[in-house]
DNA sequence: ATCAATGCAAAGAATTTGCATCATG
DNA sequence: CATGATGCAAATTCTTTGCATTGAT
């Protein structure tokens, strides 16, 4: 919930004004839960506000993506899927390599390790992104989803 | 070194053939020693082998990456790039969120995360993707490049 | 020898751009 | 009000497909 909020708050802090497009893209990917896809991501921002462009809906991801808001990440294919960072700018889930589904991690267990690589490297290191893939119970055990 | 081997037993494992484009985009990633995007995969196998067709390079892409062999990352940009996993599946890369400069890592430390994930979800992990991102000290000092 | 894999070039998507107009701060 | 942000639609770039041919096992 406050990651919308905490989204708003970062572009704004960056100096961007926070227009109807921007709102849209965020509520959708908030809505949404999960993973969307940039087409997924039109059809759903086009059924929220048709007035909204495509070439708008490009240019927020873009500029979301380079303040680290979202992050595209790819399953198993090679097309991306965009994520809201939590607050604290991370995100963690696993991924099914047969039918792809996915399991959100809230929690990703790396704090200990941030650190160590922060004082190994001397760099501030503002968040992360971990995927883990394997096969999923159903897909291991029969072979049903193609 | 043997990532290069790996793969190409994974790909026979599976019961693909190995063929001269398999070979020269498992190359090209290996020498290249990190990340590459599709655009540049193109360009240095076509240098590598003129004879090399664009839709084959595409179609290797697609297979190494359902195969968990490479895997596209996103840094900061919306544009992926592929990495060659290691033998075990793995990957881990700090990356500068404003110079885009990359530092890999060669051991992800989530051993033990691994295991608990496993026995939590009851499902077997074949790899994971960990990326952290950040200022690196050059670009947290000064404001060098754009 | 067999059938997966390929190259080619055309088709199809996806993304970006230029510019006049609009809306946020 | 001033400028950043937008919508539109054309231009560009990226990716996929169909099919005859080739090559790995």
């Amino acid at each position: 919930m406050q990651a919308l909020e905490t989204a708003l708050r970062k572009l704004r802090d960056a100096g961007y004004k926070i227009t109807e497009a921007r709102r849209a893209v965020l509520n959708v990917l908030q809505e949404s839960g999960g993973h969307l896809t940039s087409s997924q991501i039109l059809a759903r921002v086009g059924a929220y506000d048709p007035s909204i462009g495509r070439a708008s809906v490009f240019r927020t991801l873009d500029l979301l993506t380079s303040l680290s808001i979202i992050r595209p990440t790819y399953f198993n294919s090679r097309t991306p899927s965009y994520v809201l960072m939590t607050q604290e700018g991370h995100h963690a889930h696993i991924v099914c390599t047969h039918c792809h589904a996915t399991i959100e991690l809230d929690d990703c267990h790396v704090g200990q390790l941030v650190q160590e690589l922060e004082a190994r490297y001397n760099i501030r290191l503002a968040g992360h992104l971990l995927e883990f893939y394997g096969l999923c119970p159903s897909c291991a055990a029969g072979k049903d989803t193609s």
